[in-house]
DNA sequence: ATATGCAAAAAGGTCTTACCAGTGTAGTCA
DNA sequence: TGACTACACTGGTAAGACCTTTTTGCATAT
């Protein structure tokens, strides 16, 4: 190879790699901007930007005055990402509920099948919250628990891509339902029982019913997403 | 507001907002970094750094000599951080499976009902490729043909974001996989089967066969790469 | 001997200036 | 009119200086 596209690109191929093949490993400090110019033989600049770039990818956490340590990557990431991969072709809210509703119905199933006693317990303890957020104030509270109930089965799945991608795509969902969340005694009625019924299932540990369950719950809310809508 | 933490991540921030909120448009051109100086009231050093982090996020493209753009962030970036993220565990592959499995009996379900007689016509063309690339050369290709023929279906969902993001998840695995796809009769007899079943369904508009056999065909694929990984 | 506190060292954050290297374009010459 | 050239513009890199924050360790007081 005669000579990388840029230093920088150079420099921040090199820096993955350390951090791929574990020569940088996760958790632990990597040498300080001014070794590392004498380690890649190039200038401070070079460094810093392809640290940056780095740190843009969440792989490292920057801070003042402490070393720089690379970062185990999390949804946070994620969480940045994919809003602006939706954004270019401009995504309806069906299309992310569509979404949404692959991802819970195979969470729920697993859930049920990998659930721990804690986790179910978390889910009881949600289950009493969401019922009274939803007789109390109803709207934001009890949509905050909502999310949580829908994460926490997500986490039940025993696989963090599952609360990773729910997390991006709820807050992407809430983001546009706002306070479309009308007190509608009747659909808060039908929301608790639908909870209860996939909390029912997880605990039964019966992975085909959990999965039903979950499905005709966010079918339900996405019809009344949809109505209010069209009301509005 | 007394002062953002540090003057690059400030700009970072506010540039990400021009990206997200549309100030600058997709495709198009930002002011040149000496424009940008100006404007954001830093020096190059700052501006520079923070596009370096877009840059690593894949928001933007930088080139020499031409003016930076914004970019459509597409799945390949999610296809550097999928590996990073799943590092260390060796349950990665069946983590992102469950994922594949989730997005895809979806896909499958909704390309049932939806999909064009083109997408049709698509789908049996690729059948015919896939055959012909089992038979023959196998592997590289017969994996080639293969991603193109589950894209097709998430396409044939009409909604886009099945197929970006498995486009994401399935190049991940695809790239774990590499060689470990032997040439197995019995198995690619199978997975040729398997393709044949998922497209009668579609053909027939039936939902939820379509989900059924779409759902069968992965779970022996996962079952299949686990007994590469346990025998080599 | 321990605890406290302050100063120096170290590391990241930022700015300035200067110059190099691709790109594109406008103006020029055949 | 068409090809070519020179200049202006844009990103790429370097070196040096100085600031703020964090850490470290030594000196002093208890």
């Amino acid at each position: 190879m005669v000579d990388a596209p840029t230093s920088t690109q150079s420099v921040f191929q090199q820096m993955l790699g350390n951090v791929q093949s574990g020569v940088w490993e996760t958790g632990a400090q990597i040498p300080s901007e001014r070794s590392l110019i004498e380690e890649f033989g190039v200038s401070r600049i070079a460094i810093r930007e392809a640290l940056s770039m780095l740190r843009g990818l969440g792989v490292v956490e920057i801070s003042h005055g402490r070393r720089t340590r690379v970062k185990s990557v999390d949804a946070g990431t994620l969480n940045h990402l994919l809003p602006l991969m939706l954004m270019g072709g401009q995504q309806t809210f069906d299309q992310v509920f569509e979404v949404r509703l692959a991802l819970e119905s195979q969470s729920a199933t697993l859930a049920a099948r990998r659930r721990t006693p804690e986790q179910l317990s978390r889910l009881d303890e949600l289950l009493t919250q969401f019922r009274q957020a939803m007789n109390n104030s109803g709207d934001r509270a009890a949509q905050v628990v909502d999310l949580e109930f829908h994460l926490e089965i997500a986490r039940a799945s025993a696989n963090p891509l599952f609360p990773a991608l729910l997390e991006a795509f709820a807050g992407f969902v809430s983001f546009a339902q706002k306070e479309s969340c009308r007190n509608d005694a009747a659909r808060g009625e039908r929301a608790i029982l639908a909870h209860e019924s996939i909390v029912d299932a997880i605990r039964d540990r019966d992975a085909d019913r959990a999965r039903v369950e979950m499905e005709s719950h966010l079918r339900y809310s996405m019809t009344r997403r949809i109505e209010v809508e069209n009301v509005e």
